[in-house]
DNA sequence: ACCTCCGATGTCAGAAGCTGACATGACTCC
DNA sequence: GGAGTCATGTCAGCTTCTGACATCGGAGGT
């Protein structure tokens, strides 16, 4: 992280963090399978926690509310990160190569929520779009809270972005005219001005 | 694609890819960015036509459906390739890193797609959101497009996924108990069993 | 104490992706 | 006919990533 600091990502070499770490190039390439993957050794752990907590999930819960639960529960350890993940995030949405590899993580994490809900017995295209749904609602919730000056917590942004997603989604053919939901996002205009 | 399929995409080099067209591996260079990048090429394609559609939907149109109209309005253009469709998942699902510019490509989209309906009025982190939910059901639809049996268009399958993320998101907060849609998907099994 | 095995690391050579600099050749426009 | 432009070729070189083999040091058995 400091090397891609001082040089930016792209005129660092995996030999100038090799040595950074007292070690070779070669034995980087055991530890990580490419360059990029050093910024993203946290994901498994990310997706663990996760697939756990819908496994957890009480029975009667409804499968996009499970998916939200996932969310909420990663945001302590976010929260501890906060810093490292300001300073990660620019150096992403700098490099392509880089937004690909989260983006592709994120898709793991879909399948990962995905194949969890299905064993809670939802079905199986159900379980994807709820799984990309509960992604969608964390970009949003994740950028929020990066940019977020009040420090509120990511669970605070995930809450906000669910509801959002109904508000959203609530149209004629699936509810007409049904009352706002309690704690709607202080934004809720919808339609074209 | 021919010779992706003779040898496989990575025992396939550049160089050869660029014999094949009577050209130079740098010549190749100068009309993609990169080698993944040869399969994309139509999505500058795909992504103006999305925004267009959006842009030019009937004002009072909900953002969720503009959106919906804009994938439906890929669907000719679908069905056209769908053998070329058909050979080229396969490929890009068997390599990460075909994944990975895929995702990215859905990614932009997505981006080109908020873009619009802010062009539209449409609120900025809701115009994110919509977005993504739209990329959320195009990846449904156009999975279960490909392995159609029964060569549905794209399009249907599109109004299916749009009904199934109203089921899904339909939850307490938003709408209860409520009516089903009109024109339901058949598994609409939701919960756990 | 000694040996053996194993895991982590180093060394080396090389393929493939990708880039910058410059050359060539054809075609257009004056 | 000359100048400029555009597509392409040529070449050298860097970086990423891989396979094969060597080395070293520690753990465990005798």
């Amino acid at each position: 992280m400091s090397l891609f600091q001082e040089r930016g990502y792209d005129r660092t070499t995996v030999e100038e963090i090799a040595a950074r770490a007292g070690l070779t190039e070669r034995t980087f390439f055991r530890y990580f399978s490419d360059k990029r993957e050093v910024l993203f050794s946290g994901s498994k752990g990310l997706e663990a926690l996760m697939v756990s907590t819908i496994a957890d999930a009480p029975k009667a819960m409804a499968p996009i509310d499970v998916v939200a639960a996932a969310l909420e529960a990663t945001s302590p350890g976010f929260e501890e990160r906060r810093a490292h993940a300001c300073k990660r995030q620019p150096l992403i949405m700098a490099h392509a190569e880089l937004r690909e590899r989260e983006l592709i993580k994120l898709a793991s994490l879909a399948s990962a929520m995905a194949e969890s809900l299905r064993g809670r017995g939802v079905e199986k295209t159900v379980a994807h779009l709820v799984a990309e749904a509960g992604i969608a609602i964390f970009k949003s919730a994740f950028e929020r809270w990066i940019e977020d000056t009040k420090k509120h917590e990511l669970a605070h942004h995930v809450r906000v972005a669910l509801a959002e997603l109904r508000l959203i989604t609530a149209g004629a053919s699936a509810a007409s005219s049904t009352p706002p939901p309690t704690k709607a996002p202080r934004r809720s205009r919808l339609g074209p001005r």
